[in-house]
Formats: C-alpha cells, sequence, structure tokens
RNA sequence: AGUCCCUUAGCUCAGUUGGUUAGAGCACCUCCCUUACAAGGAGGGGGCCCACGGUUCGAGUCCGUGAGGGACUACCA
C-alpha cells in the first residue's frame, strides 16, 4: 500500500476545502457517464441489466443569478444523481442554460436605454450583437454559481437554448409541426404587452385584484334618441371599438330592442341591438356594450352575429388616426387619458347615468406589470387538442408519474381546458421563425432554408422570434442530440429518468415538454416528474427583493458551507408543503455535519501514521452485542434511504441518516466502543465509512475530506465513486430485542441516579436476578459495557439476595426471552422516600398501560378480526408490562 | 366561482398501503466542561392530533359536514 500521508484533520467542519473537491471530481471526470460506468464495471460494483439513469437541468436564465430555488433545484438533483452513480448506475446529469427570449430582451433594452441607446437604433443585427455580448458576460456568472453547490454535472456536455445545434432542432421541429398541420398563422384577439409590444400567451398574462369603477352609460336609440339603453362598463374608453348592443334574448325588458339601433354618442356611428345568451339578464342592467377588437368575450359575441371588429388602439395603446366625430382630436392619446375623456364627454351630453365602485382583477403583463390590452393581430399558434389529448393519457395510463400525487389531477384539468398556444413574439433576442413572406403576392412558406426569390416572389423571412419556451418543450430532445435520431445520448438517455422542477412551471414547461417531446418520438420525455416545495423565509413569506428577506443562496454557501445548505435544502423538502428556511435551520444542520466531523476525529484519533483500511471491508466477527446491534442498525439505515430517495422523501433520508448517525451510532455506538475499543476497532471504522457513502449525495465535500483522512486512502481515491450501501444480513435476529434490553437497563440505572440526585458519575454497585430468564450468553455480550456506561462498581448476574434490602428495577424484553431485575442495594441510595415515591409513580403507569391492554385483548372481536400476528403482538406487551408492574410492587414492598 | 392542500407539544414541523405507550428540532427545567464534538452529553416536564358525525375489532391516518389558513385555475360587462 502506497504510504499516503494522513492530513490532520480541523477541529471542526469548515467548507474551506470545498473548492478543492470541486476540483478532484472534475479532474476524475465523476459526473462523465462514461468514466464513472466505467470505474464501477471495473470494480465489480457497476449495476448491470438497469436503464441508465438522467436526470436534464431545467436550464436557468443565463443572465440569471442563483437563487433559492435553483439552489433547492441543484441540491435535491445533485442527491439523486450522485447516490444513483454510487449504486453503479449510468448516470447523466446534463446542464445547461435558457436563452430567456423576453426576459433578456427586456435586460438589454434597458440596459442601451441607460447609455442613452435605443435600441430600435441599432436595427435587429446590432441589437443581437448586444444579446450575446451581455450573454457572455453573464454566462460565466451563474455557472461558477451553480458549480459552488457542488453539483456533479457533465459541464462536457453543457447546453444553451441558443447553441447552433439546439436552434436547428427548434427550427426542425417548427417546419415538422406546420407540416403536420400543427401550427398555423392566424388574425385573432390576443394579450398584448403595449410596453414591450408583443404577444403574450395566457400564462404569461398575471391577474391582480385593483379597485376600479363600473360607469353606466346611456346609448341613446338611433331613431328616437329620447329613449336610450343603459350598458354598464368597466372600460368606457372601449365605447369607441363599439360594434353592437347586446341584450339576453329572454329578456322581456328588452325584447323590442332588438333589431334596432344605437346611435354612438361621440362618434355617431350606428350600431345594432343583437340578442344573445352571453347576456346575464340579472348582472348591471342586463344591456351590453360589444367591442370585438378589445375584449375577449366581445369577440366570441361578435363573431356570432358577425359584427365588425373595429380597433381603435396602436400598438402602444394610443388611440389610433381617423376616428369618427370628436374623437377624431384624440388620436395619440393614451387609453387611460381617453378613458377619462369618453366620461368626460359622456357627462357633458347628459348621458353618464352613474358611477360604481368596482373591484375587478385585470390581466396585466409578467414583465412588465402593465395592464394588458386584447388586441387584434395575425400570430403564429400551435394546435394542441391532439397533443394535450396523448399527455392526459400518458400521465393517466402511469406511463408518467407525477410526485406529489395533488399535480396529477391539476395536470389532466389543464390538458382538458387547453387553448392553443400563440408561440410567435415580436421580440428580436429569440429564435427567428423560419416562414418566409412573399410581399407581392401575401403567400407564406414554411421552410428551413430561404426560398429562391423569382419573378414573381421576393421573399423575406417573419420577423416575430418563438416563445422562449418553445426551445424548452423540446430541451429533452434537443440537448441529447435530435433531430439526430441516431445521436448515441439520445439513444441511451432518452426517456429521461426524472425531471426534477417547481411547480410554478407545471404548465409553461413540464406539460409542454410531455406534448412536443412525444410528438417527435412517440415515446415520453421522462418517466417521472418531481415538483419541489417552494422556499419561504423563515416566517412562510415568499422571498422577494421588494421585502427585502431573500436569503441569498451564495451567501449561505459562503457563511455555512455548500454542504450545509444541500443537507438543510434536503432535510426541508417534505411533500404538498412549502418550506421554511432559516439561519436557524442551516446552524442546526451544519452541527450535523460537525458531528460527523468529530465521531471521524475519534475514530481516527489513534490512527497517526496507521495504513490499514480497516473501513474498507466488512468485518467478520463481532464481539460483543453493541457492534452487532450497529451493524444492523446500519443495514436497515441504509436501506431505508434508498427506499426514501427512490420515492423522493427527501427528508425522510436526512431524519434516518439523522437518527442512525447522531443517536444510535454516536449517543450509544461510540459510547460502548469506548469500552471495547481494540475490539470494536474495525466495526467503528467500517460503519464510519459507510456513513461517509452515505452521507455523501447530500454532503460531498466533506465526506471527501473526511474519506481523504482515513489511513490507506490514496490520492484520487474518491468517496463519489464508491458503492452506495446496500444492507447485508441480520447476522443475529434477536438483536434488537437484545439491545433494547442493554439501552432500557442502562437509561433505568441513570434514571435511578437522577432521581436519587446522585451524581451520575457515583459508581454503584447492582446486581441482575431472574437469571433463569437471560442466557448466560446475551450477559457476557454486554455486561462490561453496561457498568463502563452506567458508571457501576460491580454488576453480577444472580439471585436476589434477600439479606440485603434494595430498590429494583424491572428490564423486560420478552421477544429476547429477558425478564430481569436491577437490584441495587438500599444503601445506595440517598433518599429512600424519593425512591418509594418514584416506584409508586411507576407503578401507576405500568398498571395502566396493563389496563389498556387488557381492554383491548378482551374485546372478541379485536381477537377475531385482526391478524393473528398484532394479537400475538399485543398479548406479548400485555406480558411485559404485567411482568414490570408485579416486579415494582415487589420492590416497593420491599423498600417498606 | 371551481379544484386542491394545510390545521399534531409554547414555536417550526415529521408521521408511506389504518395497527408499539403519537415523534424530532428549537424553547423550557435539573445535572455534567467524563481526553470526538458545549455546534456536546444524561435525565425531565409539556399533546381531548381544529370541531362534529360516520366506516372499522381498531382512526392523527379513510369518508362526510363545518370552521380557520393557503395555493392554483377561471372570471361578469
Amino acid at each position: 500500500m502506497a504510504d499516503t500521508q494522513t492530513p490532520e484533520l480541523d477541529k471542526a467542519y469548515g467548507s474551506q476545502h470545498d473548492g478543492k473537491w470541486q476540483a478532484a471530481w472534475d479532474k476524475a471526470q465523476v459526473s462523465k457517464p462514461e468514466v464513472s460506468y466505467a470505474h464501477h464495471l471495473k470494480n465489480g460494483t457497476a449495476a448491470t441489466g438497469q436503464d441508465p439513469f438522467s436526470i436534464l437541468m431545467p436550464p436557468p436564465n443565463v443572465t440569471g443569478v442563483l437563487h433559492q430555488g435553483h439552489a433547492l433545484m441543484l441540491a435535491l438533483e445533485d442527491t439523486l444523481i450522485r447516490w444513483q452513480r454510487m449504486k453503479g448506475v449510468e448516470t447523466l446529469y446534463l446542464p445547461g442554460t435558457d436563452h430567456a427570449s423576453i426576459a433578456v430582451n427586456m435586460q438589454v433594452v434597458k440596459h442601451l436605454a441607460a447609455k442613452g441607446v435605443n435600441h430600435r437604433d441599432l436595427g435587429r443585427e446590432g441589437f443581437i450583437e448586444e444579446c450575446w455580448k451581455w450573454i457572455e458576460d453573464y454566462r460565466p456568472r451563474i455557472f461558477a454559481q451553480m458549480k459552488s453547490m457542488g453539483i456533479s454535472a457533465d459541464w462536457s456536455r453543457v447546453k444553451f437554448t441558443m447553441d447552433p445545434d439546439l436552434n436547428k432542432g427548434v427550427e426542425n421541429a417548427f417546419v415538422e409541426l406546420h407540416k403536420k398541420g400543427l401550427i398555423y398563422r392566424e388574425q385573432k384577439l390576443v394579450n398584448w404587452s403595449p410596453i414591450g409590444q408583443t404577444v403574450l400567451s395566457d400564462l404569461e398574462v398575471i391577474f391582480k385584484e385593483q379597485k376600479g369603477h363600473i360607469w353606466h352609460l346611456k346609448y341613446p336609440l338611433a331613431d328616437d334618441p329620447s329613449k336610450f339603453l343603459i350598458v354598464a362598463t368597466t372600460r368606457p374608453e372601449t365605447m369607441l371599438g363599439d360594434s353592437a348592443v347586446a341584450v339576453n334574448p329572454k329578456d322581456e325588458r328588452y325584447k323590442s330592442w332588438v333589431g334596432k339601433k344605437i346611435k354612438l354618442p361621440i362618434l355617431g356611428r350606428e350600431i345594432p341591438i343583437v340578442a344573445d345568451d352571453y347576456v346575464d339578464p340579472e348582472f348591471g342592467t342586463g344591456a351590453v356594450k360589444i367591442t370585438p377588437a378589445h375584449d375577449f368575450n366581445d369577440f366570441e359575441v361578435g363573431a356570432r352575429h358577425n359584427l365588425p371588429k373595429l380597433n381603435i388602439f396602436t400598438p402602444d395603446a394610443k388611440i389610433i388616426v381617423g376616428l369618427e366625430g370628436k374623437a377624431a382630436s384624440w388620436a395619440g392619446l393614451d387609453r387611460f387619458d381617453a378613458r377619462k375623456a369618453v366620461v368626460e364627454e359622456f357627462k357633458t351630453l347628459g348621458l353618464l347615468e352613474k358611477i360604481e365602485e368596482h373591484n375587478n382583477r385585470v390581466g396585466t403583463s409578467e414583465r412588465w406589470g402593465e395592464v394588458v390590452e386584447p388586441y387584434l393581430s395575425h400570430q403564429w399558434f400551435l394546435k394542441m387538442d391532439s397533443m394535450a389529448a396523448r399527455a392526459k393519457k400518458y400521465v393517466e395510463d402511469g406511463e408518467i408519474e407525477i410526485v406529489p400525487h395533488e399535480f396529477h389531477n391539476q395536470f389532466l384539468r389543464w390538458m382538458e381546458n387547453i387553448h392553443d398556444w400563440c408561440v410567435s413574439r415580436q421580440l428580436w433576442w429569440g429564435q427567428q421563425i423560419p416562414a418566409y413572406h412573399c410581399q407581392k403576392t401575401g403567400e407564406i412558406k414554411v421552410s428551413l432554408e430561404a426560398p429562391k426569390d423569382d419573378a414573381k416572389h421576393t421573399w423575406t423571412r417573419d420577423p416575430d422570434v418563438l416563445d422562449t419556451w418553445f426551445s424548452s418543450a423540446i430541451w429533452p430532445l434537443t440537448t441529447l442530440g435530435w433531430p439526430d435520431e441516431n445521436a448515441k445520448d439520445l439513444e441511451k438517455f432518452y426517456p429521461t429518468s426524472v425531471l426534477e422542477t417547481g411547480f410554478d412551471i407545471l404548465f409553461f414547461w413540464v406539460a409542454r415538454m410531455v406534448m412536443m417531446s412525444s410528438e417527435f418520438t412517440g415515446k415520453v420525455p421522462f418517466k417521472k416528474v418531481y415538483m419541489h416545495p417552494m422556499v419561504r423565509d423563515e416566517h412562510g413569506d415568499k422571498m422577494s427583493k421588494t421585502k427585502g428577506n431573500v436569503i441569498d443562496p451564495l451567501e449561505i454557501v459562503k457563511e455555512f458551507g455548500a454542504d450545509a445548505l444541500r443537507l438543510t435544502l434536503n432535510a426541508l423538502c417534505v411533500q404538498g408543503r412549502d418550506m421554511r428556511l432559516s439561519n436557524e435551520r442551516l446552524d442546526f444542520y451544519r452541527a450535523f455535519i460537525n458531528k460527523v466531523w468529530n465521531a471521524t476525529r475519534f475514530a481516527l484519533m489513534n490512527d497517526k501514521g496507521s495504513t490499514d483500511a480497516l473501513w474498507m471491508s466488512r468485518p467478520k466477527q463481532l464481539k460483543h452485542l453493541h457492534d452487532e446491534w450497529i451493524m444492523a442498525k446500519l443495514d436497515n439505515a441504509s436501506r431505508e434511504v434508498d427506499k426514501a430517495w427512490s420515492e423522493f422523501r427527501m427528508q425522510e433520508a436526512v431524519d434516518v441518516l439523522y437518527h442512525f448517525i447522531w443517536s444510535d451510532f454516536c449517543d450509544w455506538y461510540l459510547e460502548c466502543a469506548k469500552a471495547t475499543r481494540e475490539d470494536s476497532d474495525k466495526v467503528v471504522k467500517f460503519v464510519l465509512g459507510e456513513i461517509l457513502k452515505l452521507m455523501h449525495p447530500l454532503c460531498p465535500h466533506a465526506t471527501e475530506e473526511l474519506w481523504a483522512g482515513m489511513p490507506g486512502v490514496q490520492d484520487g481515491d474518491l468517496v463519489a465513486l464508491k458503492s452506495f450501501p446496500q444492507g447485508g444480513g441480520f447476522p443475529n435476529p434477536t438483536v434488537f430485542a437484545e439491545f433494547k434490553f442493554f439501552q432500557e437497563a442502562i437509561t433505568a440505572i441513570r434514571n435511578l441516579k437522577a432521581e436519587a440526585k446522585l451524581s451520575p458519575s457515583k459508581k454503584i454497585n447492582a446486581k441482575l436476578s431472574g437469571a433463569q430468564k437471560m442466557s448466560q450468553d446475551v450477559f457476557d455480550k454486554c455486561r462490561d459495557t453496561i457498568m463502563l456506561i452506567a458508571k457501576l462498581e460491580s454488576f453480577e448476574l444472580g439471585d436476589l439476595d434477600k439479606s440485603i434490602p434494595g430498590t429494583r428495577v424491572p428490564v423486560t424484553a420478552v421477544e429476547a426471552g429477558i425478564s430481569v431485575e436491577i437490584v441495587v442495594p438500599i444503601a445506595e441510595l440517598k433518599d429512600l422516600e424519593e425512591e418509594k415515591l418514584r416506584l409508586q409513580k411507576e407503578i401507576e403507569v405500568t398498571e395502566k398501560l396493563v389496563m389498556a391492554q387488557d381492554a383491548k385483548l378482551s374485546n372478541e372481536n379485536f381477537v377475531k378480526r385482526a391478524p393473528p400476528e398484532l394479537v400475538d403482538k399485543e398479548r406479548v406487551k400485555k406480558e411485559e408490562f404485567l411482568d414490570k408492574a408485579q416486579k415494582l410492587k415487589k420492590a416497593l414492598a420491599d423498600l417498606a
């Protein structure tokens, strides 16, 4: 064995070595599936005959800054990835970033404006050049931030949604979908952002509660201006685009009005009164002005009645040139000023009936925050119905499993109510739509290559770009090499194993990936969807810059270390509930890492210079009860962690490890091992080594640092490439019951000392009575250890010597065949009365338990109908309680 | 308006197909700086598991109703 220098471990855990290990993983190419899998194959630890495991990282905005949501995503994904890799599975974690068309476009426009440059003056090419500059400035930052979390992503495969090959994939997808007739161009009413001057998808519109008004306006009848209908509206300015007034056909009040005409005030234009079921006679006045070009419902009504769609706004929501009457002078007026002008005019004309207070929800743009204008325009749409039906079926049939299950129904419901997706955007930054218009003929061609001009045609490319989410929807394809269907990664890693992300993009992204990726492959893009919760602050509030309660993950990494952050995020991650992150929690989990740290220091304390790699092989000889027990516990913990992760129960995995390491290993086992030092040395080292492996997916840096400190570990020998503990077998089937006796005996003696106000370190004499119920073998396996830990002067096995009065502590473990009393001579006790009280109290508690068991067991129905093994268990319990109660009573009687 | 989630110790929360005396951390009380760790150890107090009803031998867990809190989707001119 090479003579490796065992570095001295720091006194406490700190994150100062994180960078060293990130470099070591890079050097060993741990995250390259080919490399790590080859390593496992060589060592005989590969999981053969199993599908590869792959996660595609949800690409953050390339110009973004890592936030807590990203940190959570990276922590969870990398935990799963490292766990699978250690299990010997061929594992791919593919990182990437998103071009974030609309967000980056906006940032760069703002950035230019700050320099006094109007982006439109640069022209398309010039602007895009600026965008690339901006991105090159930011891209290294987010990469560095992601890497600081210690993720083991394969950076040799890193992707950007605007990489040339991904662009090719996107254009190919668009052309293919068009060929299939799923993409079409149409003039429709869309959500329009007057500030961004682009269309938005339904999902990019945020509804906000706003205090507003309802104006009741009088609309005079054309042939008799003394008569009028009163319409109620929240947007009086849109009356300039009215093309009808609608009433309910069943409404008796207005029956005679249908078919007549209204002469619109201000404009003087005449519009018909139509009957339509859409109108609710109960609401407002029962008469509704219809503006097909500026309201989604009115658009529908207008279509049914063949009404003209009269647009009144310019793209930046100002009154157009060319309106009739007084409105002609309002050209260029902003929509909100136009509202005032219209109301003022109605007042002047004596046609304003009244104004009511009204709270309504108005759609605002996600990006710019201004009120979205329903606007008539030509856009590209993607037909959703057939793709949605297929996506729905995948989920219904369980081909895609959504965790937590609550999102299952939400997903299906959305698939049922989906509208066609408007995929074009009037922006420059993004993937330009591969469509060409002929100015002369008005023809449109969709193709990868620009069509050649000829005598009849002059082609220009469609200026619009695609919605960011269009390229994201085929992320599982393009990152793996599609449209090359023979691409190696596509063949090997598609469908991917898990799609891990936040529920806020379930519809934006997850649903669209399912629909679109399967459209081209006929296969689901991933088998499981795991939606993580939202990270909130310690008070349960959403983190936001304006509130100033943002906990910056980068600051946390600096202050607590990446491992503490990863561990904490995992520990707080339960299904179906948001998590509250706080410094208190981070402190707590950092302390946990420190515990592992110090346990390792303890184990290595007397090992300086040793090169015996004791932790590498499973000890065969277990001399003491606690040795057997900790090995069995280790196996249990390994299996439980494995199961928890396979079900995305992230908190449970941490919980299992916490209890196993802190309570079982440190509090009980290591204390025992101090008594049986050489005998237990192999076990201590082995279990510790396994603990480092179990903890590695959560705390990769600290576990590597500790591992490297183990004697005999050679340079470049990484935990990251070790085999994940599988759990062996139970050498002794009654080990838990026996150890239960062990623990209870010690606890009872400690308890006795505390109640008797004896110092814990005061050594007392004790005897074990009821020897016939306990095998000499078990006693031998734990006698010395009990003495040491419980601080006993003497501890013998034998019958109670009646001549020595004393108090007794019953300890029973029926399953192990143990029913004994620990006898402490009366001379050891300071206060006899206290002891009597203690016994009295315990008798009461125990008798209550006996009664509860009696009640259960005397219930005929229970005995008859419950599973027999359960009834047996209850009987055993009763026996235990009864035994204990009797002994306690005898003990009390002896003291009296 | 519809759908879904939550309500368990003073606080923050676990509690997988119903089945040990309902758990943990923090906080609190007592004791211990015992040579891995005071970011530690030992012991202790603290719970009609929101309410009512139902199913069951058995309910924190399943069903119904109600109260309080939250999320999402849709939306009335």
